[in-house]
DNA sequence: TTAAAAAATGACAACGCTGTCAATTACTAA
DNA sequence: TTAGTAATTGACAGCGTTGTCATTTTTTAA
């Protein structure tokens, strides 16, 4: 039925080997018989069987994405971007989602590596961002990618992708400031978060680079959630702070955001006329809200599919020079923003 | 390093042929000789090479999940249900997104199965409710289990796991007119989607068990999205028609109850005193709104993991008696619904 | 008891591929 | 030319399991 790697070699008129070569695209297989052998197998529409391949060989084509995140829209495209990797280049992709903080999620996943026989790993925050476990895993026989948020890699375990959210913050801002806004109110994310952390340094370069005086008053400490939106608004709009009222509001996320521009809407505080708000992300969410959002869009998808081809030259030993790649979220001005 | 069908052999004293026999359950082997395979089994955390199975066999261990969803979160559970199911037994699980309103999508189904040999499909909806695509899955060589909103299976064409959308949405409807509700408005999700139809009927039928004449005025069509609630709540909502004005929403989402709840905000309606909404689907979403949603329940973890256990039992051709299980979705009630 | 039937067990090939190493072919320099 | 070297190719074992079929053991019935 399916065709095999004698089907090929046979139709080609070499051995199964010279076949194997070729679709390793090992070197020494002359290219007249590079030619015939992959003629033959477009001919036949010859796929590799991945069971064979993980068994014979010393090799693994098996790849799995271990994460852990509230939020299912980003791991859906992440998972879309590392599968198109994956399928271009013959891998298998593996998805184990667990909980970082449980006590034994090291074992859990060793274990999971060793049994399944996987080849490497991608890792997104927060798994990615737990410096321990990663080491761990490096250490064993197990390639690792991780994404993470920042412009340089901290440290030299592995590969990374790094999405630099602090000049997109520091971009965003710009905006808010560009628009005339001075006071400018800081919804923070999860403290632990990288994201958060660098964010806000963003922000706080871009106050600097306008040399608009930074007022701590201003930044509220919350959670990558609807509700820490909702009461950070709140507080940085009540009264008893009326004297440095922002006029522009940056959410470290759109949840964030949504929340913000709920409370807004509570305090009768029209948007953007009133107050501008901004997000990050991009999330579906972000167009959901009324008005639409002003963020900054991460294309997951590409980072997916980068860190996942990033992670396959890796397992092939591919020779690449390790590029770090870095990618920068994009504003994205929508209806949310307007003149001071 | 890894313990293999040999080293079991081995240890418990007998041939390879007999550990497979033990750890496929096969009948025709001592019970003695069994818990001695067991015993060794245990002892070296044996656990079958899943490559060398789907080498060896006939069968394979392998099971799709294939999906195409806006909601994210949806397709998150899911995963993790089937994922659990095929932890347990020894199963792998491959994930396809992809386009259920593409040409060829098919074609490109039927690429994957043969390809991967893969064992059996599980189908959530939209791709669930496409007759012709599940017929020519269903006539491959490959199991299929959909999971479906109704109360019966639509035909015998594969197993099902029914939602029973109908009752759950009477439920919900019934609890608005336990409230003294008797003008209940129904914002519809997409007209095509099986579950709009089923919470309509269960709306339809809660009326008639508390003989409420229909208004059709109330039922306003949309589709599964905020945007869709807003308009439709401001529709229902709007002054000219003020006579049939309703004092509670049924949504057939928790999306289009957000909706609803923020178009209720823009004309200074008070939730829940001058009007109830439910939502449907207890997704993240109908947590984060202000007030929090009343809204209908359904376990998908556990949907899913059900799903995906009749699958691999329909692979094992255990003579089991297929149960098609339902589900009721369950009404939980937060602050959104208050006495008329 | 004993032959026949049934149940339990094992030997070995095969699945489709890669790794090792030997054999062949092509190239190089003298 | 011609040996010597490098590049290319192939034969074959083996990865960990299951399927087939033969062999051994147990049970049954006369």
């Amino acid at each position: 039925m399916k065709a095999t790697i004698n089907d090929v070699a046979k139709q080609a008129g070499v051995s199964i080997k010279t076949v194997s070569r070729v679709i390793n695209n090992e070197t020494s297989v002359r290219q007249l018989t590079r030619e015939k052998v992959q003629l033959a197998i477009n001919e036949l529409n010859y796929q590799p069987n991945l069971s064979a391949r993980n068994l014979a060989g010393a090799k693994s084509y098996s790849i799995a994405y271990i994460y852990d995140n509230p939020n299912a829209y980003y791991i859906i495209d992440m998972q879309k971007g590392i599968l198109s990797a994956c399928k271009q280049q013959g891998f298998e992709l593996l998805i184990h989602p667990c909980d970082s903080k449980s006590q034994g999620i090291t074992e859990e996943v060793v274990n999971m590596v060793k049994q399944a026989r996987i080849a490497g790993l991608i890792l997104t925050p927060p798994l990615s961002e737990m410096p321990e476990f990663v080491k761990t895993l490096v250490e064993l026989d197990v390639k690792v990618v991780r994404i993470l948020s920042g412009d340089v890699a901290p440290d030299d375990l592995s590969p990374c992708v790094m999405v630099n959210d602090r000049d997109a913050a520091q971009t965003i801002t710009q905006h808010l400031i560009d628009l005339g806004h001075k006071d400018i109110g800081f919804l923070a994310g999860d403290a632990e978060h990288m994201s958060t952390i660098e964010r806000y340094k963003g922000y706080r370069r871009a106050l600097k680079a306008s040399n608009i005086e930074f007022n701590k008053a201003l930044v509220i400490e919350g959670s990558y959630s609807f509700d820490s939106g909702v009461s950070g608004a709140k507080e940085l709009m009540s009264e008893q702070t009326e004297n440095n009222r922002p006029t522009a509001i940056f959410s470290c996320n759109d949840e964030i955001a949504a929340g913000a521009l709920f409370a807004a809407r509570l305090m009768n505080i029209s948007i953007p006329e009133q107050l501008s708000i901004v997000g990050f992300e991009n999330s579906p969410f972000s167009r959901q809200t009324w008005p639409k959002l002003t963020t900054a869009d991460q294309p997951n998808n590409q980072i997916a599919e980068d860190a996942a081809m990033l992670l396959i030259s890796q397992i092939r030993k591919q020779k690449n020079p390790i590029t770090i790649s870095q990618y920068v979220p994009k504003l994205i001005v929508r209806d949310s923003t307007a003149q001071c």
